[in-house]
DNA sequence: CTGTTAGCGCCTTCAT
DNA sequence: ATGAAGGCGCTAACAG
């Protein structure tokens, strides 16, 4: 009748088969139960199956489901640096969906290492994750891409990776970008700095650095200008850069159009070191929404992401894969939406 | 010889026994060879196991390891809030230490939503992690309370929970408020008000809270008050009070306590609201540093606290207890570190 | 030193 | 509608 053997004793765990003992059915009827094959059961089957699986305490271990069907219901999330405010907005989109989905999140941070990222890769794909989500800088590790050529889905948040042929999820670049500039150039201000850590090798940054150029060009009345910044740590170079743009006789309204949050900040660090008053010493703009906008000078004015719709759209793509879509890769773009403060006031 | 079969051929993942077949030895040497028992192989099977695992580019499944030996390699991590700084902080540091000791962390915000909650300690449960790091608030769901007394090795972040017995690491609270409130005396303000969210339930808060009270007392030249704020959101009751006790013509020199960083940001809010300045109006001192600390009006003084380091604790102490170490609970506290700015200037 | 033999907990044909 | 048997990939006694 039943699988033999007496419903297993040492160790405190019950597994399927104290289940089909206590219940008086087999293991596979236990199995077909949890699998929702409902229809395969007998209603009086069903219901001892149900009352042994709540009277002990049954919950199936998914290790072992993982094993077998190879379905692990993982998803790894790996981040380039999880104290960047952006990647764990997403974070938070992405993780709502996947709990609501029934998998649960792995997360690796690599702390933009190139060694950690290949444990963590490592170590996800020794999971059997089902499927990647990836914020990291430009350069792709070739493990990454012999992961992605290996079949695994993969959806890229934010940045493209070279060489990696997956899904992108992120920001409009193109549109917010202009956006931004026109903000600026409508407020009055005609000499435009727009400012950014290393471009080159991060889409995004290209992306934003190609559009405000571009954007610029198409504004006869004003100029625009680009500083980057190899090291946003290097305070010395942020003032020097900075004093010589404001210093510039120029005799327009200036302003700063800063790439990214972390950049802001430390723009607007740099400013009160130098002591250059917002707006009128320099106006500022920038990308991502920060939540102490409104609390440094007179408001910073802000591009905001819909971080939260870019995490869930991400994941949502995702399981799209997983479920077994093979269309060619493509991108999903958000628009961004400005916040007017003081920094770009009249 | 080998253990029989020919090198599994469909599936293209590479197995144990493929890696035994190709170095013509037996599976039990290769599992010797990953589990590090060098010492009971002869250099030359080691060898020719090195070069098949090399040549067919082997690793090793975590999943079957797992539901082998019961070792996972996984650490969960269940938080309130992943868009609270702090609990990021923190999973920063404790996620550096888990990839350098070879685990993985599954993350699982619950959104301060009890539902939420369960699934995710359902999840944690099912995937066997080896242990569970904590940070949520006061009252301890049921199951968790389970799942300790199973004896997963548990620790808890920030705040200890009723109904739990297991290791906590965090601040000292009473010693970190007293600095706060001197140093408030010190600077001149007679009269504070310490803020905070719901006190009930949660023990930092209450730990601050009782500390700040006892602080206070011992202060005759000083007063306290205690403004709570159930909810935060709540920007009619907060200028309500936080007009109270500014319009309170006593005379005397005020400042405000803020129990958290999230407190500190709606504090100044609330300010710039009512026209308040800082410090002349009320001073503010604020637990948690902040990136933006410095940028918002004379700059914030803030009482930091070393997160990474409490992160790297609370792995640490959760490792040695997955090690063996059966020890009564005990609590790990760090120091927090006064940094004073303009807010809080004579 | 090395291999054989059993499973870990579950799913999945294939019978019945 | 229900079982029995055979693995998934790996480890852990036992033999040699």
């Amino acid at each position: 009748m039943t699988t033999a053997k007496p419903p297993s004793s040492r160790t405190g765990k019950i597994t399927i088969r104290d289940v089909a003992c206590d219940a008086g059915v087999s293991k596979t009827s236990i199995s077909r139960y949890l699998g929702g094959e409902l229809s395969a059961l007998s209603d009086r089957t069903r219901e001892r199956i149900e009352q042994s699986i709540a009277r002990l305490g049954y919950r199936p271990s998914q290790m072992a489901r993982a094993l077998k069907a190879g379905r692990t219901r993982l998803i790894g999330m790996l981040v380039a640096d999880v104290l960047n405010p952006y990647s764990v907005a997403v974070l938070h989109g992405a993780e709502a969906l996947c709990r609501a989905r029934g998998y649960t999140l792995v997360l690796c941070n690599t702390g933009n290492d190139d060694a950690c990222e290949n444990l963590s890769l490592q170590a996800l794909r020794s999971y059997n994750v089902e499927g990647l989500i990836v914020h990291t800088l430009g350069t792709a590790s070739p493990l990454l891409a012999e992961i992605v050529a290996g079949g695994l889905p993969v959806v890229l948040v934010d940045r493209r990776l070279r060489g990696i042929e997956a899904d992108l999820v992120g920001l409009d670049n193109a549109a917010a970008t202009a956006v931004a500039a026109r903000h600026l150039v409508q407020g009055g201000f005609s000499d435009i700095a727009w400012v950014s850590e290393s471009v080159q090798g991060v889409s995004s940054r290209e992306d934003r650095h190609a559009a405000f150029l571009s954007e610029l060009a198409a504004q006869p009345a004003a100029r625009g200008r680009v500083i980057e910044l190899p090291h946003l740590e290097d305070n010395v170079a942020l003032d020097t850069a900075l004093r010589a743009f404001a210093g510039d006789g120029s005799g327009q309204r200036k302003a700063l159009l800063a790439a990214s949050g972390v950049v802001t900040l430390q723009l607007v660090l740099a400013m009160r070191r130098l002591g250059l008053a917002l707006p009128d010493d320099l106006g500022l703009l920038g990308f991502d929404e920060l939540p102490w906008a409104s609390v440094a000078g007179p408001g910073i004015s802000t591009l905001a992401q819909p971080t939260d719709a870019i995490g869930h759209a991400a994941m949502s793509c995702l399981f799209e894969r997983i479920a077994g879509d093979r269309q060619p890769p493509r991108e999903i773009l958000f628009p961004g939406h400005l916040i007017a403060r003081g920094s770009t006031a009249i």
